[in-house]
DNA sequence: GTGAGTAGTCATAAAATTCTGACTTATTGC
DNA sequence: GCAATAAGTCAGAATTTTATGACTACTCAC
């Protein structure tokens, strides 16, 4: 069968595919919280309640694969991991800003 | 004990209202095809593989209620009902479309 | 080398979301 | 009245997502 293959993932609409990128429990928190500081995998636990490791884990990984943020080592006193937004991650922001003008 | 009550739905950020809004399995095709034309219910089934009455029905009534869509019984040769946008939504429509521009 | 802090993984359990199939109500054509 | 179309509702099953709790690995201070 030379079936005419419906791509499996036939995301045409940009808007629809940002906006599967940042669907789930965690993701927009963990989104906006980057937009204020480095995130920290233990700090993000402590402060938002509910969260699972597992769960943040997971975010963190498809929001990376995303390249909505990035990871970055930090070699510093307490050795530890920070997460940042991405340049594709800054230029959703001012989009977002935008929202918060409408209705 | 006064607790100091955290607002169980603390939506500060209209981003991640908005977010919440078009979550889920079947909302965003929904906008996006209302944007290109009035929706109906027996239509949308039809066409979009997989989806079920149950969730199409939920979705329309609680994007209803976000006041993104709304509901016309159009008295007509089949008497039908139509979703369209609320200016609401087509406010919405302008935001998305600069997403298109990014990466 | 022991203990504490950070950042995870893994298997399993629980919870939330979505689908299935039968049934309902209203309108229209014959 | 009878069948067809449109737009649903409802209970229960299946699927997907998320949470739990135990455990691992690395670094640093003592």
């Amino acid at each position: 069968m030379t079936t005419h293959e419906i791509p499996e993932d036939a995301e045409i609409c940009p808007a629809q595919a940002l906006l599967k990128m940042l669907s789930g429990k965690w993701k927009a928190e963990i989104f906006r919280l980057a937009t204020e500081r480095p995130l920290r995998f233990s700090t993000f636990l402590r402060s938002v309640e509910g969260a699972s490791k597992q769960s943040l884990s997971t975010a963190l990984r498809e929001m990376e694969n995303d390249e909505l943020i990035q990871k970055t080592v930090i070699r510093e006193k307490p050795l530890h991991i920070e997460y940042t937004l991405t340049s594709k991650g800054q230029q959703l922001v001012s989009v977002f800003r935008q929202l918060e003008g409408l209705s």
